[in-house]
RNA sequence: UGCGGGGUAGUUGAGUGGCACAACGCCGCACUGUUAAUGCGGAUAUCGGAGGUUCGAAUCCUCCCCCCGCAGCCA
């Protein structure tokens, strides 16, 4: 009879047969002639059971002597055992030891959020930031998988830029074989470009911003997707928008609710209580909420974190701010035609103090506008000809919005820095591992 | 970049002028159902760096480095 080789994950169903795993030990415990492994090998956890009488005598004697994250190769029969975590555990028959692993820095106790960060390539070896990772992953496929079955094509922008997208953002600059190129902070207009050709599109990648922020909401290095739709309007921007997260609110419950609920121990019914419509409000009217709620807020100025935590504390689902002032946004907002010191401009604001997870609106279609922003923001021309352009052939009113990929991770897993939500994080003060 | 809090064993902390401590981890022994196992024993530190004050400095002073939190900016 063979051995068949299985993952954790799958083990359920080969119970009472002999099967082969291959892992990594979590921990072990021994009890005199008994002796217990903690096996992890990507999957799941299993904890595998040996009595000194079942065993040969070699591998009970490399079952005392295995180590945190020594690599092993187990093989055994599964049963179903209630004393087991998980419900599920391995009677072993035998164990070998890959390698023995020495001094692991990470145990299951207390660690600061910076000894964790040095050792970030080991740390994602650990339960918690397993689900969170994983929830990144089913955030991603929700987002593909969403665009992908509403008509979007995914075209995606490039990364090395010769120009400022938004013009105010510090950049990060490179040397091109003698000219100075910039890592891109958005596709957004590259995204208008694709917008006129296909109709309804979406880029997806990294973005970096040079700012010198360090908070809980900024990373240098982060995942954006941002789509834009040809002859869209604000108002079926923002039905876009909320039929967009709240689907990939209910792809990642339904994939992860439960780590999520019983291992970052998230209160998920405020995800769960997350439905649309969300809440449309008019920055006028957001700002009044404010100044009646006594924050020393600079009407005409853009919120910040603590703002946005005011305007969504009593709030069960995100909500939506539109018509920030003309003066504070990107050159290619379009101004409203009937108030122009107000554009048409949205930001989705999630709620629990974790801020703005979508910017976005719609553009400038008309070129003697655009041309005249350029020329207030202080844009170089010659490198937006190609942007005019789009409005001199067929220019044609459209909207976008960018989703903030760790934000919207953070959010859905409650973490208190989006540090976690992403593997290798790139910050003000950390560039490795 | 500004303000605030920190840097002591592998880790997390206590220690405000007089023998460097504890817990966890690690090593050893015991234990046949452990759940971050338990009990007993053991090893482990240039107290962030450089200078200074003092009979004596982890502790006081000066400069520097690094980390954390908050704010601005933004997704």
């Amino acid at each position: 009879m063979s051995t068949s080789v299985v993952y954790i994950k799958d083990l359920k169903a080969h119970a009472g047969k002999m099967v082969e795993l291959r892992g990594w030990v979590y921990n072990t415990r021994s009890g005199g002639k008994i002796r217990f492994l903690i096996l992890r090998d990507g999957t799941g956890y299993l904890q595998c059971v040996a009595s000194a009488s079942d065993v040969p005598p070699a591998d009970f004697e490399i079952l005392g002597t295995l180590t945190q994250e020594s690599s092993v190769v187990v093989t055994g029969t599964p049963r179903e055992d209630k004393r087991a975590p998980g419900g599920v555990e391995l009677t072993l028959k035998s164990v070998t030891e890959v390698q023995h692993a020495e001094g692991f820095p990470i145990t299951p106790k207390e660690h600061s959020s910076s000894f964790l960060l040095d050792h970030r390539h080991l740390w994602l070896r650990s339960k918690k930031q397993h689900v969170v990772l994983t929830v990144r992953h089913h955030t991603i496929s929700a987002i593909r998988d969403y665009l992908n079955n509403h008509g979007f094509i995914n075209l995606d922008t490039p990364i090395f830029t010769p120009n400022a997208c938004e013009g105010t953002s510090t950049l990060f600059e490179t040397d091109y074989f003698g000219d100075k190129a910039y890592l891109t902070q958005s596709g957004q207009l590259y995204n208008e470009a694709t917008a006129a050709a296909f109709g309804k599109v979406y880029c997806f990648g990294p973005t970096f911003r040079a700012e010198k922020s360090k908070t809980r909401r900024h990373l240098t290095e982060f995942w954006m997707v941002e789509p834009e739709v040809a002859f869209m309007r604000l108002d079926e921007l923002m039905d876009l928008e909320e039929d967009f997260f709240c689907y990939i609110i209910a792809r990642v419950l339904e994939t992860c609710g439960t780590d999520i609920k019983e291992v970052l121990e998230r209160d998920i019914s405020k995800l769960e209580a997350v439905k649309k419509p969300f809440p449309r409000i008019h920055y006028k009217e957001a700002a009044k909420t404010l100044l009646d709620q006594g924050v020393p807020f600079e009407v005409g100025g853009d919120f910040g974190g603590t703002d946005e935590t005011v305007l969504t504390q009593n709030q069960t689902t995100p909500i939506f701010v539109h018509h920030y002032p003309t003066q504070v946004k990107a050159f290619y907002m379009e101004p409203d035609p009937d108030e122009p010191e107000y554009c048409l401009s949205v930001d989705m604001l999630a709620p629990e103090g974790y801020g703005e997870v979508i910017g976005g609106g719609e553009r400038t279609a008309n070129l003697d506008l655009l041309e005249q922003r350029i020329k207030e923001h202080n844009l170089p021309r010659a490198a937006y000809e190609w942007y005019l352009d789009l409005r001199k052939y067929g220019t044609f009113p459209h909207s976008g919005f960018g989703l903030g990929v760790e934000r919207t991770v953070s959010y859905l897993c409650g973490l208190s820095h989006l540090r976690e939500a992403i593997p290798f994080p790139r910050m003000l003060n950390r560039l490795s591992p």
